[in-house]
DNA sequence: GTCGATGTGGCACTGAGTGTCAATGGGGCA
DNA sequence: TGCCCCATTGACACTCAGTGCCACATCGAC
């Protein structure tokens, strides 16, 4: 048990940083599984036990995010409300995916540039959304059970696109400004 | 030229029809571009020469709607300030994709379960975002060659993102409650 | 040492999407 | 009418992502 999980850490590391200097020096379109394969050491096979798909190397921990924003949210106090709570969360988790800024502009860049990167990337974000409704729903004192109630959602949502909108603009502009400016210039416009 | 883009134009509208009734009946991925261009008597090559990928037969006149919403936005009187205009904007042009109101909850259910379709649905969306950007910015008499104002941007996804919230709702309740309201309320919930 | 569980490589397969080429057939022109 | 240009088409081969299957090796437990 723990020589096994221990090497499987080891080859998902190893794959992972492999991968992600191929992507860098290369391109993500321009570099197929079996080059990453090929450089990891391991079978075009092994790569996809490790990885659903090319995209989840670069876009796999950004799930596991979701959960780090709930746990912020939920540790919000209770008098705050929602809108202030979730804004406030989104900091508490601000932290990069890459070492340094410069490693996680590159990333961006790559991800915005890569359509499938791009559309995965947006699905992640949907799964964020569907990690914090919830816990929404409940300080608005929503119905769980109504579909028709969207606040809930509409507030996820918006918060999330402040987000999406900060990042694109922080890669756009080669990281001169902080995204943490950003972000708050964008749930501004939304609530002056 | 007029029997030629004629012809196309059929052939077109011949595979449209053909696919979607195969999507409708079997679903979207258990359907192959094979089965398509067999049903619809054209080779495999010919569909790719009508259609980039498989989503775009869904989604293909997608694109075209954020045209609209720009018309539109641009119709919006300059008295209105920019959420407003926006808001009004996609009222403007709520009209549906396809001709009846079940098959179109259909197509909402299909492209919101298929994780493909779902991905190429929001990257539509994303074109909206940049067609209806600049408008917004010029009301805002926001430096268009400033990338660190997010405010037009923010606005722009920020509705596009309530109508979204609204769709997968009204999808989620098969259409009881009307597009609009929902839409409505996800606005309210943002600014109300 | 044997046994079961788990990881691994190899192979074949499906399915999306692309490049190429020869054949067809309409439209313009002498 | 005959000829040439050009768009469209089908057929074939190819790349690449992703999956199913099977045989083999290895670790841990008994």
């Amino acid at each position: 048990m723990s020589l096994w999980s221990r090497t499987r850490n080891a080859v998902y590391g190893e794959i992972t940083r492999t991968a992600m200097e191929l992507f860098l020096e290369r391109g993500f379109e321009a570099t197929t599984i079996d080059d990453i394969a090929a450089a990891a050491g391991i079978s075009r096979r092994s790569f996809f036990r490790y990885f659903g798909t090319k995209e989840d190397v670069v876009l796999g921990d950004l799930a596991a995010r979701g959960e780090l924003i709930r746990d912020a949210l939920q540790a919000r106090p209770e008098s705050e409300d929602a809108w202030t709570a979730l804004v406030s969360a989104m900091h508490a988790v601000k932290a990069g995916l890459a070492e340094t800024d410069a490693e996680m502009l590159k990333i961006f860049k790559m991800v915005h540039e890569t359509p499938s990167l791009r559309a995965r990337s947006i699905e992640k974000h949907l799964q964020w959304q569907a990690a914090l409704t919830p816990e929404v729903r409940r300080r608005l004192g929503a119905d769980p059970a109504d579909p028709a109630d969207v606040r809930a959602e509409a507030l996820v949502a918006t918060v999330l696109t402040c987000l999406d909108v900060a990042s694109e603009a922080w890669a756009r502009c080669d990281g001169a400004v902080p995204l943490e400016g950003l972000f708050d210039g964008a749930v501004a416009a939304i609530r002056g």
